[in-house]
RNA sequence: GCCCGGGUGGCGGAAUCGGCAUACGCAGCGGAUUUAAAAUCCGCGGCCCGCGAGGGCAUGUGGGUUCGAGUCCCACCCCGGGCACCA
């Protein structure tokens, strides 16, 4: 063996004879709870089956599995395993293109992005995967949706979409070009149509709260995006009073109250009726809310502005202010009242500009009239608006998690039943591309009420991908034995009171409104009871936000021709280079833009490791062949060899120790770009002790030739949750046992010799 | 427009706390090895002036703080990403 790996670095062979190994000892399968020993729950992203694993994979898996062994090499059990998020319109639109099911295409994307991985070496437990869309996993959507909707926290309301005539179907906005559907090329137009919100909006302010316990564990581009998420706005409110009523009006420019000019409220407003007065403001609003707004007006020179005809007291008296409507407001600050300070506010300022504008009309100045006694202001008070708003799950899809809800014709919207769960999607469905595939199939839509058993319909809307990701982060702490039990059973093992919080979130830093919202659900699911243990309400006690893998500084996308394919990279440098590539290349914080010369850079790396170890070992053997001869010479009586290189041995244990210390560090840190470079430090260290061994005495001495040994071994195993497959491999072969899980972390486990 | 990143040689990028700017690598040039090529290894290398010793200029632009700024402060320019039925 030592003479076919020494003939020179092949990774493919090394590779797939580790991973044989890996799977034959089953390495990477979940401890069973064991409370006296440390352990952690590491969250890989749950990637959408879009049919390949591309370089944003690469890197974050890569991050994620490098901790992951660290922690197991430092002796903790570790949990690392994900689901595949498999519903969505892709899917759908992916099923269109081939005419075949979705779950068909779902199944081949996942079966081949899993091959992909594999390759890749990702210690992910596979046993514990799954994909969202197996029945016995959407049912955790709909068994969620319906708890939160026993808790009033999913609610019906009204949205609009974009919806074509021809194809009879609601299209999602990459399905409409310019105006037309992307199909027929016919216009599209929105309409407003019944929909599923869930009431994030009860526990917004808690998450804000909560932010501050984070900062130790989370890093800063996480906790980054979920303040931008938050959207928290400090000012203050008051109540101001006119003749038609009352309103709680906010600003966050309390030093200038003096200045408004107007109010501008929501048009989703609880209260805004009594905000509209004229019978034209009232038809501008009811088309504002059935899709008057054009998706491409949102840019505060366009948007729809309302004069509602009321008027309401100015903060600190003068003249009555004007009372607006307009869907800026939500997008700022929520559905509220806030009021126009056009000197402090950009937008504000564009807002007064365009009523100037209008002022020829009779809205300038004619209204008033009232006796100014109806006009008054309470005092300000500090106060707090957040951006985060409820938002709607509900898709007219074909290839979603149906809602598990029916309408009767006597009892009207009835949840069906949780122990009637799961309402099954039918999976012989081919979606075209028009209608409603799922409202279509009279075997779905037709049931029985769960109330009177008389004749009922299904909900047709699915839920959205978001909904799913919700509790997405949960499954895999159940062991598979479990996972058909019900889900109050589930809740109630012991196995999610031992991984959760969830230890380490590792995902791309556009998972920020993921994480938010399962910060929310979970504090939701808390207050009403499965998961009470998490008595702060937070699943992730730690998380790393990475940036983007980019390609000529740009996204890699097929249109610029920019793509990185990841398979073609294994072909060529084996996986070990490309992971340790993706690490080397920047730090996570950063985006990494993809280069030959970083690959090029960590093969050459590696190949220099695997062919330095072996001929070190070479050295080492001939030395001890060779010894029986210097033990005779010593006996014989000849002088001994002065010894001229301890101060040189010394020098490399010390660097080894500073190697050990740093990349340490660097590893519990996530840092893995410098521990990267630290390793690659260390070994062009340990090669000048070489170098410099030999211009004093030509040839290594026997005490040189282990310690060189002994400083390899210490690289190895630093190198271990980079670049595992070799690590392992030279690992091996410098004479140690492959211990059950992982080569143990230098320094604190002892090495077990063959 | 708003929010978040970023700007250093021909190229990707180093520079941990404000302390020798350009580590490491790619491409290039020279050499070794080779029948040859590939692969590998060794050496050189910011820009300008100078035969040379040497000198001058350089981290997007303009100011500022400092003994000292790629790094800190202010203003601006440019590039990238995101902005909710894509996941």
């Amino acid at each position: 063996m030592t003479n076919a790996a020494s003939a020179g670095y092949d990774p493919h062979g090394i590779e797939l004879r580790r991973q044989a190994q890996w799977r034959e000892r089953d390495v990477f399968r979940t401890p069973p709870p064991a409370e006296d020993r440390p352990h952690l729950y590491i969250k890989p992203s749950a990637p959408f089956t879009s049919g390949n694993v591309h370089m944003g994979h690469v890197r974050s898996y890569s991050i994620g599995d490098a901790y992951a062994r660290f922690r197991r090499a430092r002796g903790d059990d570790v949990l690392f395993a994900f689901g595949f998020d498999a519903f969505g319109l892709p899917a759908e639109l992916g099923a269109i293109a081939s005419g075949e099911r979705p779950s068909e295409w779902v199944k081949r994307c996942a079966e081949h992005m899993r091959g992909q991985l594999e390759r890749l070496g990702f210690s992910f437990d596979w046993e514990r995967a799954f994909y969202s869309s197996d029945v016995v996993m959407y049912r955790w959507s709909q068994w969620l949706f319906l708890t939160l909707l026993e808790a009033g926290l999913v609610y019906r309301g009204v949205g609009t979409v974009d919806w074509c005539d021809t194809c009879q179907t609601t299209l999602a906005t990459i399905q409409v070009e310019d105006g037309l559907c992307w199909r027929c090329h016919n216009p599209v137009r929105l309409i407003q149509r019944a929909e599923w919100n869930v009431r994030i909006s009860a526990y917004v302010p808690e998450n804000d709260e909560r932010l501050a316990e984070l900062e130790d564990n989370w890093d800063e581009i996480s906790l980054a995006s979920q303040r931008f998420v938050l959207g928290r706005v400090d000012g203050v409110e008051m109540e101001l009073r006119g003749p038609d009523g009352e309103l709680t009006v906010f600003t966050q420019h309390a030093d200038a109250l003096e200045l408004a000019r107007f109010v501008l409220i929501s048009p989703r407003h609880p209260a805004i009726d009594g905000w509209v007065a004229s019978e034209d403001a009232r038809e501008q609003l009811e088309e504002l809310r059935s899709g008057g707004l054009e998706r491409a007006s949102r840019d505060v020179d366009a948007i729809a502005l309302i004069d509602g005809g009321r008027t309401l007291a100015a903060p600190l008296g003068g003249a009555p202010l004007p009372v607006l409507v307009s869907p800026l407001v939500d997008g700022r600050f929520g559905t509220t009242a806030v009021l126009g300070i056009p000197e402090r506010d950009h937008s504000d300022e564009v807002i007064a500009a365009r009523l100037a504008a209008s002022a020829g009309g009779a809205a300038g100045g004619a209204r008033g009239g009232a006796a100014s006694s109806e006009y008054a202001a309470s005092a300000p008070r500090p106060a707090v608006r957040y951006k985060a708003d409820d938002f709607s799950i509900s898709r007219q899809r074909a290839w979603g998690t149906p809602i598990p809800v029916v309408y009767c014709e006597a009892c009207g919207m009835v949840p069906v039943p949780k122990e009637q769960l799961p309402v099954v999607l039918p999976t012989d469905i081919t979606p075209t591309g028009s209608g409603n595939p799922l409202a279509e199939r009279e075997d779905f839509v037709n049931t029985t009420c769960p109330s009177c058993d008389g004749p009922a319909r299904r909900e047709t809307d699915t839920l959205d991908g978001h909904f799913d990701a919700l509790w997405l982060w949960i499954p895999v702490c159940v062991p598979v034995h479990a996972r058909e039990q019900t889900l109050e059973q589930i809740l109630a093992l012991a196995d999610l009171r031992h991984w959760l919080p969830c230890g380490r979130v590792v995902a791309g830093s556009d998972s920020g409104n993921f994480v938010f919202d399962q910060r929310i659900v979970t504090k939701a699911l808390r207050d009403i009871g499965p998961l009470a243990f998490l008595s702060d309400g937070e699943p992730f006690a730690g998380c790393l936000f990475h940036e983007m893998v980019i390609s000529d500084g740009r996204t890699m996308s097929k249109h610029l021709g920019n793509v990185v394919d990841p398979d073609a990279l294994v072909e060529r440098f084996g996986a070990d280079t490309v992971r340790l590539a993706a690490l080397y290349a920047a730090r996570p914080q950063r985006s990494l833009n993809w280069s030959e010369s970083a690959v090029l850079r960590c093969h050459r790396f590696l190949t220099q490791v695997h062919d330095y170890v072996h001929a070190g070992i070479a050295t080492t053997q001939a030395l001890a062949s060779a010894d029986g001869a210097s033990e005779s010479a010593e006996a014989s009586g000849e002088e001994p060899e002065r010894d001229t290189t301890e101060h040189l041995r010394k020098r490399l244990a010390g660097w080894c120790e500073t190697g050990v210390q740093k990349i340490t560090e660097d590893m519990e840190e996530l840092e893995m770009h410098t521990a990267a470079r630290n390793v690659m430090r260390l070994f062009d260290r340990i090669r000048d002790f070489e170098k410099r061994v030999k211009a004093r005495r030509q040839t290594l001495g026997r005490e040189d030739s282990e310690a060189l040994i002994e400083a390899l071994a210490v690289l190895v195993r630093l190198l271990a949750p980079l670049a595992p497959h070799l690590a392992e491999e030279l690992w091996i072969a410098l004479g140690n046992r492959v211990l059950d899980r992982q080569l143990p972390w230098p320094g604190l486990s002892l090495v077990a010799p063959a």
